[in-house]
DNA sequence: TTCAGTGCAAATTGTTTGCAGTGAG
DNA sequence: CTCACTGCAAACAATTTGCACTGAA
């Protein structure tokens, strides 16, 4: 497997430190004229102290659990800032939900989804990119952004489903 | 392009009879124990006699304008067992709606997206499809759908906007 | 001082469900 | 004759919006 880049599935690495994240924003916030507010900061804070991948209502409910309440509807306008100013991506999963991922200091990659347990793989395959752009480049088509989404089962979840599968046989 | 399936743009091809589409629908029905309706017939002849990509808001809009009205209910539970059976797939879901596709003789592929006209281009690359095998070999993954969609701008849309940013600039 | 931002509650949107009546097998 | 299917209207769940108030610049 040359091409393919390992990447540790550690959900909570907090290699990115907070701070510069929150500078990051705020300098955002200022170019655009916007204004820099306690409740942005603690919904920046809060995406950014927790798991790579995230919902709304996770967050929504996280916030209102804490002392310092902020509103549902400030949390859905501020996720719309942070998308735009590239801290945080959609990836839209299968349900209705919606669902992000904070982006900094991430490479672009792909997801494995496991529809038994919800765990989430991430992988990158440099050949894969480089096929996609010859693809746009065969159709005149100017790529902005994309995503490769495997739905199936995990080891583990297979393996327990091979198990399940052969118990009932019995 | 050598591994690129060029697949013709023609969304109203006619191609797959309907009539042929309706009888493995009944017989998939009769299979399972369901029941043969007039308003499960009328709803897979409506998804096979138009465009290949839909969803469930405008086939519920086509399906209510006509005289023989079937009722949002009965389409959403139709739609799920269109997908059981293999005769539909969820495709996409950037915006809150459901996408599907009708996926009778069609064989697997992805999709380029157009963020200005809504264009849909498919296309296939047996080299990506092996790629993706790999990486799920690699993590033990099981496989089971798979969907990799490019947004962006198509040629037509990236020509005008190119033009309209050059008569900004006078 | 002045709007952009906030919280709240009401509105929207797509989809799902409960139920009484109906018709396919 | 039965029970799966239908239509309807109400229920849901996630997101959005209108509005009066508030606080960042």
């Amino acid at each position: 497997m040359r091409s393919m880049d390992e990447k540790k599935k550690n959900e909570s690495d907090d290699k990115t430190d907070i701070e510069s994240v929150c500078n990051e924003f705020h300098q955002y916030l200022r170019r655009k004229g916007l204004r820099v507010t306690p409740e942005r900061d603690r919904i920046c804070r809060e995406v950014y102290s927790t798991s790579i991948h995230f919902d709304a209502e996770d967050l929504v409910q996280r916030l209102q659990a804490s002392s310092e309440s902020v509103s549902r509807a400030t949390i859905y306008r501020t996720l719309e800032v942070l998308e735009e100013c590239g801290l945080v991506k959609k990836i839209r999963q299968t349900d209705k939900r919606r669902h992000y991922e904070k982006s900094l200091g991430l490479e672009h990659h792909d997801h494995l989804f496991c529809d038994e347990c919800g765990k989430v793989i991430e992988f990158r395959v440099e050949e894969i990119e480089r096929l996609q752009d010859d693809v746009c480049d065969h159709y005149g088509f100017h790529p902005r952004r994309h995503s490769l989404q495997i739905y199936g089962l995990c080891r583990e979840c297979m393996a327990k489903k091979v198990k399940d599968d052969a118990s009932k046989l019995e």
